[in-house]
DNA sequence: CACGGCTCTCGACAAAAGTCAAACTGGGCA
DNA sequence: TGCCCAGTTTGACTTTTGTCGAGAGCCGTG
């Protein structure tokens, strides 16, 4: 097959359309194509992120609600999809809204940090193509091997391939069976490289994990439940990137977060944007602790969360004044 | 006129109609309002810049010829207008794929500084509207009271409304009859604060003016067609932001330059990012000597311009070999 | 060299989007 | 109050775009 030619055309005719405005008869008598070829190429352009069709998110910051959220969180910026009546689907509303904010965010050249998680993944395959070069997806931390399509390497390389941008996994386990091995496996120049390189990620999407038996920790068989309601009983709060945070947002002390691969939270809060989505009402404590940890600076939450937070957060600022 | 309600509607009709992919009718049976005022709204989206439409220009970019124009003069990026055959003009290709290639190097939180002449305000108003919060245009040189559309404010002014920018240009001449009252007013606190404020620009936009009788400079009054000549044999070889420079590109010792306010060739070359754009075949002269004296990363021109100026490097790498 | 299997292309039809003049709305003003 | 104006909104119409199945070219294979 010749991609060339084929390639050539696609641009071509994409840019006689959309940046001359010419219409598709016109452009069809330009390249001496028929006019159904051009309407094929056209997808094809759109696509593959040849053209980008981007709308702006401004209506969903720009609203008192997300503005005091800023304010109260000390965020650089929030975005909250509208939850109302007639919403058919609000988690498939702040995917979508988070993968447009996410288009937004990415430059050229970036280097992006992915976690793993449901939301993630939801946010992969909603998000349309783009044609970034330069652009680096690394992966945060170790591959769980369950079944589940949303694996962190899953989620990495579906988003490079969305953005037409370098895929780096790394081929460790999320969690080892001793605290020596996965120290040992840490050590190991590959993978100490990939984990060193985090902190000079420009941009992070990730979401948070809930402690509790529905966690993919359990479903994945990383822990039992009942391991992970006895992390919960000694302060647990939330899951980030595989490893188990306490209310603060600090790593909790324990086995299970000693025997993780992943990359560590200094890590993370070295990166400049950390775009955090949150799609389950039920996450408001995880959510919470992350925040309180600074592992977020923009976020991307439903209305009813988001006024969650602001009432907490004002109750927690009165109480201590 | 109740602004917030008509923004609130076009937003939401955009963000249904292309982040969700509904159709206008669906979109229209969500909002309560018909098919047609749908469709109304998104052209208004389109034409605020509330969604964006943006082609990659990578077509151009993506050539041999691009490739070696860039290593033989030592520039970051060249985009190359084809110029066979059936297109039409050449000089509304270059302007199109200028307009698209600015586009694509603007970000957010930008400063950019412009300057003048009738390839940069048709580029201004060719380029398509985009919603960039927190982008400043400033104007890199004074004004020329000519009755011409493309005067130096007017350019930067046009841009600046594209962008959603906030536009910042300055009411000074661009030639004042005596050194001395130039020397006075570029000391005036207002203007030497802008000057100085140029280097601070992340990205410019210029193109080069020719040293002849059709210079604006002459068709302005700024220097007469005999002055003009008389300069051209003590080495002028171009125009740029108002300025003339010599082979070399540097500042022509003159009287004219020292009477001129506009930015410091040094300040422009402080500006990471400096993207010049050249329609005409004749300007080979001038756009040789900005680019020998460092006054461009970025280039967009034609075909043949490309050719020529690949030829020329050529020839001057040969002999000094 | 004939044969599937494959992709690419085209014509024709159906669906969707664009357009325009007429009707409507609400607010300012006599 | 009633009238007028400027700007919206709409239904009906036209133009443009999307899609689908048929056919054409292409290649490796038996």
């Amino acid at each position: 097959m010749a991609i060339r030619p084929a390639e050539q055309l696609i641009h071509k005719a994409a840019w006689l359309y959309y940046a001359h405005g010419l219409r598709q008869d016109q452009v069809a008598s330009q390249l001496n194509i028929s006019r159904a070829s051009v309407a094929m190429y056209l997808r094809k352009a759109r696509e593959t992120g040849i053209v980008n069709i981007s709308t702006s998110t401004q209506l969903f910051t720009d609203d008192v609600l997300a503005r005091k959220l800023e304010d109260a969180l000390g965020l650089d910026a929030v975005w909250i999809a509208p939850e109302n009546d007639h919403i058919a689907d609000p988690s498939t509303e702040i995917a979508v809204l988070a993968a447009s904010v996410f288009l937004e965010l990415v430059k050229k050249g970036d280097r992006i940090g992915v976690a793993w998680g449901r939301t993630v993944y939801m946010i992969a395959d909603i998000m349309s193509y783009a044609d970034l070069q330069d652009v680096t997806v690394v992966q945060l931390c170790g591959n769980l091997g369950a079944p589940y399509s949303y694996r962190p390497d899953q989620c990495t390389m579906e988003i490079a391939r969305r953005l037409n941008a370098k895929g780096l996994n790394f081929y460790a386990p999320l969690v080892l069976s001793t605290e020596e091995l996965a120290r040992a496996l840490r050590a190991e120049p590959v993978i100490r490289e990939q984990l060193s390189g985090v902190g000079e990620c420009d941009l992070a999407l990730y979401s948070v994990g809930a402690v509790d038996a529905d966690s993919h920790l359990v479903k994945c068989g990383a822990l039992t439940s009942g391991e992970m309601a006895e992390l919960r009983s000694r302060g647990a709060a939330g899951v980030i990137a595989g490893q188990i945070i306490d209310a603060e947002g600090e790593v909790l002390d324990c086995s299970y977060n000693r025997r993780v691969i992943s990359a560590e939270l200094a890590s993370l809060r070295a990166i400049a944007r950390r775009l955090m989505v949150v799609q389950e009402d039920s996450k408001f404590e995880p959510l919470f602790a992350a925040i309180a940890g600074g592992l977020c600076t923009h976020l991307v939450v439903g209305a009813r969360m988001a006024q969650r937070l602001l009432d907490h957060a004002a109750a927690t600022t009165e109480k201590a004044s």
